[in-house]
DNA sequence: AAATCGGGGAT
DNA sequence: ATCCCAGATTT
């Protein structure tokens, strides 16, 4: 219990755990919750490594909803490791186009080839082994420890810091070390046995039951904003309800400042193709295919994100503005704020420029292929707004 | 310890 | 308009 005054980074360390009692109540109330209430997700319809490490990764910092299609488009295309481990990254990364932070895809393919050549092609079944691949962190190692093999292991996400904070009224802000430390602990202390170890099994109460149920918990009832307390199995045992700081907890996390930024895209076409180039390897967005794209510099003359010129290709290469405004879009990348002006550009590909240039930097790209490129996601709402009249 | 990396859906 | 999502990696 917290006393007021105090230092709660200290206070946090020594946060006792509840009595064997007290967790045997919380598994036993919230398994049986999960698995009345569970929503039916594609992923939990098999229970094999592969789909779950898949989902597990289009689920980092992704909302349920917004995985649920890429999941199954993924799955169709890549049905097993060894398909994706054949597979090429650029078709990898097509099937992520739009998802974000596309770090994963590509840290997800290599896994897959490092799997099929380290480890025989056989899914590692130990932590060491896990978070050695490349993408898996400590909270996706005990995701598919616990959900495809039923070990008894620990995982924390946003859910989870969300439910344990307010269960146990932890007053530190979201990630900060002594918040971490905290949750990490109780998470382990709170996962159930594995089924082979455990003298007192209960039905129902396995590692993957409890992860999940914590996680469902905290995106369907215990929800940042509006919290349906009246609805929770755990209500009568939440401290933060108890106190009447239900929506006081957990304290966010300080945020950084929001930035504006004016880019500017052009939308060449020659008959029915489509002038992109390709983003550089290395950083954001590396390797994916946009609009000749250039960020118009601030007050200040400072760039954030993109370079206050054109691609060489797009300047010299025959990319020419015509002025023609064909629509305003907004987006947001991290704590950006981008307000794009795309507009219609004419294209003459028979120039020498053009044909200096290496071709693996831009490309014509025809309708119909449009779908199946690794487009980044602010060029595929730019030819949203344009498709029909304008293209 | 702090910054970086996408995009969107809910409020 | 704001928040933050079944995080990992780099600096």
């Amino acid at each position: 219990m917290t006393r007021s005054g105090a230092d709660p980074r200290i206070e946090l360390d020594r946060a006792p755990l509840p009595d064997p009692a007290e967790i045997r109540w919380l598994r036993r109330s919230l398994c049986d919750w999960y698995h009345a209430f569970k929503r039916d997700l594609p992923w939990r319809r098999r229970s094999d490594a592969f789909a779950i490490w898949i989902s597990e990764s289009m689920l980092q910092q992704t909302r349920v909803e917004t995985v649920i299609p890429y999941f199954e488009r993924f799955m169709a295309r890549f049905k097993d490791l060894a398909a994706l481990a054949e597979g090429e990254e650029e078709e990898v990364l097509a099937l992520w186009s739009g998802l974000g932070y596309y770090r994963r895809a590509r840290a997800l393919h290599a896994a897959a080839r490092e799997i099929m050549e380290f480890h025989g092609g056989v899914f590692p079944h130990e932590r060491s082994a896990l978070l050695g691949l490349p993408g898996v962190g400590p909270y996706t190692a005990g995701a598919v420890l616990s959900m495809a093999f039923g070990a008894s292991e620990a995982l924390v996400d946003g859910n989870v810091a969300r439910v344990f904070a307010r269960v146990f009224a932890l007053e530190a802000p979201l990630r900060s070390p002594a918040l971490e430390q905290a949750l990490w602990r109780f998470a382990e202390a709170l996962v159930p046995a594995d089924a082979g170890e455990s003298a007192d099994a209960q039905k129902g109460v396995d590692p993957g039951s409890w992860n999940q149920a914590v996680m469902e918990l905290g995106a369907t009832l215990c929800t940042p904003k509006g919290p349906r307390c009246q609805l929770c199995p755990l209500q009568e045992r939440c401290e933060a309800r108890a106190r009447g700081r239900a929506e006081e907890l957990p304290i966010p996390a300080p945020r950084r400042p929001l930035v504006a930024v004016e880019l500017e895209m052009l939308l060449a076409r020659t008959g029915e193709r489509t002038l992109l180039t390709r983003r550089p390897p290395g950083g954001r967005m590396a390797g994916m295919w946009e609009l000749p794209t250039r960020e118009i510099p601030n007050a200040r003359g400072e760039t954030h994100l993109w370079e206050a010129d054109f691609s060489t290709f797009a300047l010299a290469g025959g990319c020419i503005p015509i002025g023609e405004e064909l629509s305003t879009l907004r987006h947001a990348i991290t704590h950006h704020r981008i307000t794009v002006s795309l507009r219609r550009a004419t294209f003459d590909p028979s120039g020498a420029q053009v044909r200096a240039q290496n071709e693996s930097t831009w490309r014509l790209a025809a309708d119909d292929d449009l779908a199946s490129l690794a487009l980044t996601g602010l060029t595929k709402k730019a030819l949203r707004a344009v498709s029909g009249p304008a293209l």
